[in-house]
RNA sequence: GCCAGUUUAGCUCAGUGGUAGAGCAACGGUUUUGUAAACCGUCGGUCGCCGGUUCAAAUCCGGCAACUGGCUCCA
């Protein structure tokens, strides 16, 4: 990693995700310590509850910590209180953390005996997570202990002198987690709490996260009323953009497509749905199928002799129940009640043999929802012969796609079922390749300039030999080429990155840009991705200099990302105060005296002139001209956000003048008219922060 | 998908088996203003949905849905 261009202010680099070594874990800071001795603390105490429970590993993490436990009561909130109440028992005791090294036998017999994680030795309860953790410490590294009071647990340390220096705690939440991370492997349960040097700043972290609570933009984008989701209509993870939202979208859009235009894009538009063949061709189908959403099943022929042919072709009674239940489907516009689709599923043998019914009653065309605009763009690059002059083509569109994400997984803009993507596919020479790609990421700095952001870092995910074949295309020779060639931009960029193995996309390696909010969400925001192996899919082809057809490689690319992703961060980087080129609300004219009063015409008249001027040149502009009192139009519209306040009463029209009031930075006092449009305008062209 | 929790008016939230509440917003009026809340009044709810227990359910039980915090996954 390239040490010169570390920022100042650069997060640390995400955790490894190979084990840790011992000199890692010495580098554990005062308050991981704290955290780390506190998850043993818990663990002791949860043991004097529940004798039996079976501990997997309790790491200090980002906030605090947690500790894996396997045990047959259910552990909930309501059960916090006296499993603190017991963890304050053992920090009063101010036992010391004694570390003892043994050796590998000693270790092995004590999981057997159940001995660690555990009060004491428990017989028939063997330490089975304990036992598989121990496998994975390397032959020659030294096995230690840690004991506290009657715990005694497998751990590498370190912890601080004695329970005592725990200075305040509380358990936060439980969760499931997989052994080991492994989805197959044994579920356990995640109990997570924090801990600190003392109840200050316990306290402080507490009002921290109700901050963060309030800058959530699930809650600004309600407030400001930038987006809702109609769970019940449209579905969840659908966002429907509002008007004030819309115009985030939309001024997103302008930057991307000036920005594009400027760096040789032409711009491109698809449509949303595709057959079968293309994702087939792609290959997304196998790699990809979980996430899309099921296919429509479109007849091209649905005359009713062709139909009786294909029912008396199907196989079994099961297939021709599931064939009638399915023309009912669709007949009728979907099954009347959970009855009807019990019967369904049950009368076809598996869910692909309904399917199979359903596709088979209409004649076999699959339509697939994109979940990616690649193969789409592909095809563009294939609707035309394509000279290497015409190289490097830039497609660009910002393209709507649709993945289905599993349930648990949607989380206001930021995962959704619907998104629209920043996306280009740079179609170029392999000896073309590292200018292209640095010319991306150079596109990815200038954006984040705009946008201030300060934080990041490039994840430059790789393929792992084992994966080749099942999780990646089987291109060993291509994999470390374009990997070499990423690897070589990025030093020679001297742009911040880490690189990590075995997380690159089935058709090549990428990079996404990790950022990280005001109030310490973590995003994986825009992506950058290399693909050798699709375009030959297509059998996409230029001619070369030397008369030769040679396939093209890929750059995908999408620096903001989706809108509804960089969006939601946008509103949490902001706190929904937004710069005055993107604010929903630019700005708000507020008169002082109401229209409905005779006497404050002239007033009117200035104010509004002031409004048309501002309108006219494409500013987002309202007005306030109401009989509330002055105090409550500034509150109304501090509360609305709006960007710039121009109040104006008797002297200021006396003045030609209007006062200027900035949100949430106060009154500016009043300035020429004229000065104050022409700033504006400025502000919004130059999309100063 | 998995574990736990949550769901009462547009928003924030009271309401632990006996006639659904408050503040803000919205709407109607009064008041005519110098930088974050003038005053009075009105409207607004099948207590997420379905079922059960009970003389009686927002409240107890079961199922489903959505959301929240995590896990796995990911732009």
């Amino acid at each position: 990693m390239p040490d010169e261009n570390q920022q100042p202010n650069q997060p640390p680099a995400p955790p490894n995700p190979e084990r840790k070594t011992l000199d890692d874990r010495a580098k554990m800071t005062e308050l991981e310590r704290i955290r780390h001795s506190c998850a043993h603390v818990m663990a002791t105490a949860i043991l004097r509850l529940w004798p039996d429970a079976q501990f997997a590993a309790g790491p200090p993490v980002e906030n605090g910590f947690y500790y894996d436990v396997d045990l047959k009561h259910r552990i909930s909130p309501e059960d916090f209180p006296k499993i603190e109440e017991e963890m304050k028992k053992e920090i009063k005791a101010n036992n010391v953390f004694e570390k003892l090294v043994v050796t590998r036998e000693q270790a092995m017999k004590d999981s057997e005996s159940g001995r660690l994680g555990g009060l004491t030795e428990r017989p028939g309860n063997p330490s089975k997570f304990k036992l598989g953790n121990l496998e994975a410490i390397p032959e020659g590294e030294p096995i230690s202990y840690f004991k506290n009071g009657d715990f005694v647990d497998l751990c590498a340390g370190p912890h601080v002198m004695r329970t005592g220096n725990i200075g305040a705690f509380k358990l936060t939440s439980v969760a499931a987690a997989y052994y080991k991370g492994d989805e197959k492997g044994p579920q356990l349960q995640r109990i997570y709490g924090t801990a600190f040097k003392n109840k200050t700043a316990l306290d402080e972290y507490f009002k921290m996260l109700e901050e963060a609570k309030r800058r959530d933009h699930r809650k600004i984008g309600a407030e400001m009323g930038l987006f809702a989701i109609d769970t019940e209509f449209v579905g969840p993870g659908m966002p429907l953009w509002l008007p004030k939202g819309t115009v985030l979208v939309e001024e997103l859009e302008k930057l991307a497509k000036e920005t594009e235009f400027a760096a040789g894009y032409v711009r491109v538009r698809t449509p949303h749905l595709a057959k079968e063949k293309m994702y087939r061709t792609s290959g997304h189908l196998p790699y990809y199928e979980e996430s899309m959403f099921p296919p429509m099943l479109v007849s091209e022929d649905t005359s009713d002799k062709a139909e009786w042919e294909r029912v008396k072709a199907m196989a079994g009674p099961a297939q021709k129940h599931a064939y009638e239940l399915a023309k009912q489907l669709f007949n009728s516009g979907g099954f009347k009640d959970a009855k009807q689709i019990q019967e369904w599923k049950q009368a076809a043998a598996t869910k692909k043999d309904a399917d199979q019914a359903v596709q088979e009653f209409f004649s076999s065309t699959k339509y697939y929802l994109k979940a990616m605009n690649c193969p789409h763009h592909h095809r563009i690059f294939a609707a035309e012969p394509r000279s290497y002059r015409d190289l490097p083509l830039r497609l660009a569109e910002y393209g709507t796609c649709y993945r289905f994400e599993q349930g648990g997984e949607l989380f206001g803009l930021m995962r959704v079922r619907s998104m629209n993507m920043n996306d280009a596919h740079i179609y170029c020479q392999p000896e073309k390749f590292a200018e292209e790609f640095n010319a991306v990421n150079e596109m990815y700095l200038k954006y984040f300039k705009i946008f201030g952001i300060e934080k990041y870092v490039m994840r430059f995910s790789t393929s792992a030999p084992e994966g080749l074949g099942k999780k990646y295309v089987n291109e060993p020779a291509l994999w470390k080429q374009t990997e070499d060639m990423v690897r070589q931009v990025l030093i020679d960029s001297k742009i911040n990155y880490v690189e990590v193995p075995n997380e690159a996309a089935f058709y090549g390696p990428k990079i996404d840009v990790q950022v990280w909010s005001v109030i310490g969400r973590e995003f994986t925001l825009a992506t950058n991705q290399v693909d050798f192996a699709v375009p030959a899919k297509f059998g996409l082809t230029y001619r070369d200099r030397d008369n030769t057809d040679k396939t093209p490689l890929c750059i995908h690319r999408a620096p903001l990302g989706t809108h509804e992703r960089f969006i939601g961060f946008l509103i949490e980087h902001y706190a929904g105060n937004f710069p005055l080129w993107l604010a929903p609300d630019q700005v708000r004219v507020i008169t002082i005296g109401a229209e409905d009063d005779p006497a404050s015409a002239p007033l009117m008249k200035y104010a509004k002139d002031i409004a048309s001027e501002l309108r006219a040149a494409q500013v987002r502009v309202s007005t306030d001209f109401g009989n509330n009192p002055i105090k409550a139009k500034i509150q109304d519209a501090e509360q609305l956000r709006v960007h710039t306040m121009l109040v104006i009463g008797g002297r200021d029209m006396d003045a030609g003048a209007v006062s200027v009031r900035l949100h949430g930075k106060g009154p500016q006092g009043a300035k020429p008219k004229g000065e104050v449009v022409a700033d504006i305008l400025a502000g919004i062209k130059e999309r100063r922060a």
